[in-house]
DNA sequence: GGTGAACTGTTCAAAACCGAACAATTTTTC
DNA sequence: GAAAAATTGTTCGGTTTTGAACAGTTCACC
């Protein structure tokens, strides 16, 4: 990508995510973020159609983030994919979270959180859906996968949503333990 | 001035202020520069046609920057002609340092403080010269303008000197006094 | 003192950005 | 509920930046 591309990409995201943990995602204005971004009113639209386009892109951008490899202290991390059990990818991506990759954090304890969770919820559904044994469980015979793929992923989402909201006190592992007990039923974390 | 011209000059003077801060001027090269600035090297030949222009010019914006009005706690504050006393002037200079404003004191304090000290000083002189009763001082008959100039502006450039080499451990109001009572061979600093 | 690597400074067509306008729509204000 | 103000999304000629070359110079190493 062009360098001004890159660089105008990053400006905007960097004013939108800043105004997203100042106010509600309906009363920021593309002024706004075209002014904190210091860029021209038709740079933005040549970048993206709406506001709306923009907030789905920067989604996008966080969780492909988290879900795919990127750097980790100079080393290349393993892709979720190859991890060797279905509880590291868990605990993996909560250590991106307890990181605060890209100012994430921010975004998931601001009021705008319910935006960014149901983004979440909706990829990682649509990833379960793609790679059904990627958190693993148990799936019932009878339910049909996408009830699964919903289930899973609405638990993992409100999982996220009660640490944040308790302070995140407990530790990436803790939470993964907690996550497959309340899955299984019993704590299979180790599998 | 176009906007793409205001960013690019700023990542060229913020990603050359900090190799200043870290090594010497000399084994700084030009393709440092563009890297850290994240431009194209065309880009920086259209703005400086050498590295020793960029230092002048950047020398001319932090001192110009100094000497003129200026932004302050969102309150203009006085341009130095229009204090009402020398001793002000002297006041006024030295708060602008110690608030480190543009990070001037890094390039002070570094390796590099030589050449900063030095243009400085040029530029100090050139003021008096054309503005003799600015820090005051009282000329004795039989020397030079231009011999007098060159003392005051010396006599200021070493006091910083020693200031910086110190710990800046004075108060400009101090630095003041021993500023004047150093010329005058008395305090007379509330002239 | 010779060789290769790094650095300097220049060129040019292509691409991105600017800014200032504009009509259309929404929001605010009275 | 009408007028005013703010916001949206588009247009386009002019300007700047880009990137990839290039020859010429300096530097480091042997």
């Amino acid at each position: 990508m062009d360098r001004r591309q890159r660089k105008t990409r990053e400006a905007i995201f960097n004013a939108f995510t800043e105004l997203l943990s100042k106010k509600h995602y309906s009363q920021i204005t593309v002024g706004e973020i075209i002014e904190k971004a210091d860029i021209g009113r038709a740079t933005f639209y040549s970048h993206f159609e709406t506001k709306d386009f923009l907030l789905k892109e920067l989604c996008e951008e966080l969780f492909c983030h988290i879900f795919d490899a990127t750097e980790d202290g100079g080393e290349k991390h393993r892709h979720i994919f190859a991890c060797d059990a279905p509880s590291s990818v868990v605990l993996h991506l909560l250590q991106h979270l307890q990181k605060n990759d890209n100012n994430i954090l921010d975004l998931l304890g601001c009021e705008n959180n319910e935006l960014f969770l149901r983004y979440f919820k909706e990829n990682l559904k649509e990833l379960i859906n793609s790679h059904p044994h990627l958190l693993g469980g148990k799936k019932p015979r009878e339910i049909p996968d996408d009830y699964w793929s919903n289930h899973i992923s609405a638990t993992f989402v409100e999982m996220i949503r009660w640490w944040l909201h308790n302070g995140m006190k407990e530790s990436p592992q803790t939470l993964t333990n907690y996550f497959y007990a309340a899955i299984y039923g019993e704590d299979k974390s180790n599998n």
